[in-house]
DNA sequence: GTTAGTGCAAATCGTTTGCAATGTT
DNA sequence: AACATTGCAAACGATTTGCACTAAC
């Protein structure tokens, strides 16, 4: 992998903002100081960061993809109602993919979860 | 609700699918017997359905949303490698889901969980 | 007759890609 | 010099929408 400075700013935004930010906010976070910067480049080193496992890449329901810089093993709450996407960790899911597994075959991957509901926030309302 | 012909059809093919179908299957499925079918009026009543509990419509990390005549509580496992969803009932998430609601209030609808990974088929591959 | 539902085509949104120019090694 | 990376704009695939027309009630 070559340096450079796109790269390196793109992947900055990521780990520094508390957020899971998408391509688009990125984009627009990193264009006020840097006017040249185009949405293409952002969206082919977020990938690539993502490829490279420098990075997560979180497929959100009905949105746009977000990215994560946390790489230990974790899961995501996704909220319909505002678009939040939290990070929270659940370790018993290890039990049920194994029992999955067993049963189908299948080898699920449970830190790609996202789960789908509704935050405090906005249940408040 | 008022009676169409369209919607219908639309509806039967989800229900009488052991797929998932996406809207364009349907469409296509159906376009064969009713030429004048427009691939619009198969994408609102997929969503009307949906809406009003006939359905479930079912997002598919980096594919077509799919959808699925089963209302029974359950979830779902998306295969990275071909694509296949299929459906999967794991008990164990009445737990997880009150534990996460207790520790952050956020309430999880299970039932639209979709766990990524690899069929068996393809691992064998 | 009113209004929900349709077909069609254009529009939208998020994302990817081809290409010539530029930067890194 | 070789080739990875960029900016730009065009292309893309999935989905939605505006509108005039048709069908259900």
């Amino acid at each position: 992998m070559r340096y450079s400075k796109q790269r390196e700013l793109i992947l900055n935004t990521v780990l520094n903002n508390r957020v899971h930010p998408t391509a688009d906010f990125v984009y627009n976070f990193l264009r006020e100081d840097n006017p040249g910067l185009s949405l293409g480049t952002v969206y082919r080193n977020l990938n690539f960061l993502a490829e490279n496992n420098m990075l997560k890449k979180i497929s959100v329901p009905n949105g746009s993809d977000c990215f994560d810089g946390t790489l230990t093993d974790h899961q995501h709450l996704v909220c319909v109602k505002c678009g939040e996407v939290s990070d929270i960790c659940i370790p018993e899911l290890i039990n049920i993919e194994k029992s999955i597994f067993d049963k189908t075959g299948f080898s699920i991957n449970t830190s790609s979860l996202a789960f789908e509901g509704i935050c405090g926030k906005c249940k408040k309302k």
